[in-house]
DNA sequence: GCTTGACCTTATAGTAGCTCCAAGGTTTGA
DNA sequence: TCAAACCTTGGAGCTACTATAAGGTCAAGC
């Protein structure tokens, strides 16, 4: 199988195919006499694993640690958890702070409803505000939000 | 007011602020006989206001653009109210793919509540089937999350 | 006058997870 | 024989910073 039927049957672009086998979170495929790269059905295995944990927002280094645990099954699963029980805090804040944000924003929004010009625009006046204010209280708490995963 | 004295104040690294003004988002200050920056009361107000957008979520570009109905108050507001009103279609369609997401964690969790090895870790097994079968259906949405802000 | 330390400058590289492009080689079908 | 569709590598670009190196400046203290 060529890297193109891989792409096609995973959905995958062949660009990030080769990034995943770069990064050593596919392994290395063996090659054609003119180095095209050939494929075998574990490889779509392996592909799959990668863009279904990726699916779940998970990021290469965690995917990484838990294909070490898939190759080699006798390590303890006590990690997986931990990962697994991690990464759901770290989904769960993200909810939170997008929460937060998302009343900001909708309470912003309030302060404009009719189109008239800039220099008499709620929101920006309620931005300028709130810069130059000391009393903005509506952006006390950090926001992070690391990027997550494209579909699978 | 050096470089060091603005970041102060705005609780905003130096490296940032120049950062800021190379991307344009504050206005290049005058420079002293030795080029350092020297600024004004002006630029605590404008750096305030990209911090403050940033503290919402807003990408630097979407900061240009306001910033640029900052500094001239005669431009319509229907843009401002659009430009808000995608930021918070994009915020709210974050909250819902992080909650399907959440909730596919949990469900992963529940696989393996006891610590044995990552042969009969539930967890792993889970991730291996879906990977592998035809029939996984909970990672069919897509997943984009573009990161946000840091604290300000 | 000299040193020390805190400040400032620019330029460059790194982060995550791709995505795109250029310049070339291979294979397949008409 | 030729074109289209594939493949290869290497490098740059994206966002929003962050970190580092190598050097210049300035004020205080001795």
């Amino acid at each position: 199988m060529l890297i193109g039927e891989l792409a096609r049957e995973t959905a995958c672009d062949s660009e990030t195919i080769r990034f995943y086998e770069k990064e050593g979170l596919i392994s290395a495929p063996a090659r054609s006499s003119s180095g095209y790269r050939r494929y075998q059905q574990e490889h779509v295995g392996q592909l799959n694993f990668v863009l279904h944990c990726r699916s779940l927002g998970m990021s290469l280094a965690e995917i990484r640690t838990l294909s070490a645990f898939r190759r080699d099954p006798s390590l303890a699963c006590v990690e997986i958890n931990t990962l697994i029980d991690g990464h759901i805090e770290q989904v769960h804040q993200q909810i939170e702070t997008l929460k937060r944000l998302e009343q900001q924003l909708h309470a912003l929004r309030q302060r404009c409803q009719e189109g008239t010009d800039a220099a008499h625009c709620g929101i920006l006046q309620t931005l300028v505000q709130a810069a130059e204010g000391e009393g903005c209280v509506c952006h006390d708490a950090p926001l992070h939000t690391p990027g997550t995963a494209h579909p699978h």
